[in-house]
DNA sequence: GTGAAAGCGCTAACAG
DNA sequence: CTGTTAGCGCTTTCAC
């Protein structure tokens, strides 16, 4: 129960804790090299541990990075959060996670716990494009520099780090109409999330460019849960249109869309196509001509704590800056190329 | 950069810290009602935030506890975390979480450094049936409390949570067979997770249920990650045995040796099925007829918690409990009733 | 009921 | 090079 601190050190050797503490902390400036050796030793010797708490408290700042995801069931933010965490690290910062489970009102918990635990920085993906907005500005103002990645957010003076959202969506849909879809069914991402306009925008586009007809009817409302994406398919499924493949916005809704087609014996994959993309992850579910997913998750989390860091260490010269990832980057790894098609 | 202390507070109200400290407790015994009122007004007036870490070094104790987790790139450990992290909160504690790659160094240095956060308990997944167990007796002797969970911990004095691997292995090889499957590949987990050698017996006790003759070659090493997954299929597509279905240890692996057979241009998923269990969850990866994954996550993040929180409340009349959690678990969920199949 | 004072473990400014 | 001193923000005796 009882840990070794400096005192105990300084003690057992009789000298003062000022210069364990300098010993400890490696200022070879000031602490003569046999001094700095023999406390080493000691130290490690009645295993003495850094009590950290103590450290931040009177250094005025955590080395913490707090990290808000909306969710914590697709693979990706547990990517993202692999990936920062080592870049952090690296920077000697630890890191907190907290998830919002895409509410606002869990997401301004979130933020005041981190706030509570003074976390030096923030890395966020929103729940909502602009519902918090005025608290992100508050944390801001207290010092606490933030950076938003994935999804977008309207109208803040922060840095942001997200996917060229149109690109991407083209990539994966003309992916399916190369593939031999034609009707396919779009799982629209609510409106409060900004890459759902984008995405949707990609779906569109690509359409128009194989001149297939738009028809509204074929996206619906899929929502971000499993649930909603469940009652988006059963919704559609209810009007009797024809289709072959789903493309959704979120990878939970478009699990939600599977289990409906397999509970009615749709024989998946056979019929219908099934994707999504997941933050920087394209993801085919089912198809399997359809290639695996490509997750240049880490560019994003690297861009991210860049950022951040970089805000960190010079909070005096910030400029806000966006960055938009290249769609393309999904296609760098695609292994196979896509079979030919004629553009009707 | 500032933010509002209790010194803050009592200077505008003209009181003495103390009382503001004691009436933002809550201490209704030795606080005026008034008063009491009066300073939790101005608190929230003023954006008053306290300072978790100035309360963690004066109470000697730290309120968060650290989970770590051997990877992060299966949904299960979210899913555990996620489930952990809410019942943790409703007791006031935060958590930190570390990923230990797999790697028992790296588990080292996650436990040192939830050691230097002065953690006040552990939730852990090993990687390594007994390699750090000297250190998790150190952990525990200086008054941290450990609960291992998932993954079986040898020689241990800590309470630990698992699954019955071998009815939950005999659950999903059976469900294999009953779809038609007769010469299933099984990629064996390392011999220093105890888990693997149950979930090898479970393989082995369905097939001789079933008559089906048990072959060591259909059993190879398929390691942790999805690179040795791969390097396993592909050593066992060199023997030139047929297969029609691939059961293996680890989620991770296996989505290693669903890349080798699309490479290798098998249909997935008419040819081959792929299933795994991943914690409590049983994945098919591929197979549309096999049922969705079940997940009773939640139920072993519950177990662990509690038996965390405990120990935590009542040190003294801590006895290690080992709680394994029924294999059938999994079935109750089972959607589909399995299909009728002579035992030959 | 309230205030004054001590101190959690550590760092950093200032003397020597 | 080393020791002394003064806090970081908060809780918690102990007086009054």
């Amino acid at each position: 129960m009882k840990y070794v601190t400096i005192i105990d050190i300084a003690r057992e050797l009789g000298i003062s804790k000022s210069t364990v503490s300098r010993a400890l902390a490696g200022d070879a400036q000031n602490v003569k090299p046999e001094t700095m050796k023999l406390v080493c030793e000691t130290a490690r010797r009645m295993g003495y541990q850094r009590n950290e708490t103590a450290v931040n408290l009177r250094r005025q700042l955590s080395k913490t990075i707090g990290i808000v995801i909306p969710e914590a069931i697709t693979s990706f933010f547990m990517n993202f959060i692999q990936c920062a965490q080592r870049d952090l690290r690296a920077q000697g910062y630890r890191t907190i996670i907290a998830v919002s489970n895409e509410d606002i009102v869990q997401e301004r918990e979130c933020l005041q716990m981190l706030e509570q635990c003074r976390v030096d920085g923030i890395l966020m993906c929103v729940c909502h494009s602009e519902a918090n907005s005025k608290m992100f500005r508050n944390v801001m103002s207290r010092g606490i520099p933030i950076v938003f990645f994935d999804r977008h957010v309207r109208d803040t003076a922060a840095s942001q780090v997200h996917l060229d959202d149109v690109t991407a969506s083209v990539f994966m849909v003309e992916k399916l109409i190369r593939s031999g879809c034609r009707y396919i069914v779009h799982l629209l991402g609510p409106a409060h999330i900004g890459n759902a306009a984008d995405r949707l925008h990609g779906y569109r586009e690509v359409l128009e460019k194989f001149n297939l007809p738009y028809n509204p009817q074929y996206v619906v409302e899929g929502g971000l849960s499993a649930e909603e994406g469940a009652r988006a398919m059963e919704r559609f499924i209810q009007t009797g249109l024809h289709f072959d493949a789903v493309f959704g916005f979120t990878e939970t809704a478009v699990l939600g869309a599977k289990s409906v087609l397999q509970r009615m014996h749709f024989r998946i994959p056979e019929d219908v196509s099934l994707c999504c993309m997941s933050g920087t992850a394209l993801c085919t579910l089912v198809h399997p001509t359809l290639s695996a997913a490509h997750q240049p998750t880490e560019e994003m989390a690297h861009t991210a704590t860049r950022l951040l860091l970089e805000q960190l260490a010079h909070p005096d010269q910030f400029k806000p800056q966006t960055v938009v990832l290249p769609g393309e980057v999904m296609l760098r790894e695609s292994t196979k190329p896509l079979p030919t098609l004629e553009t009707v």
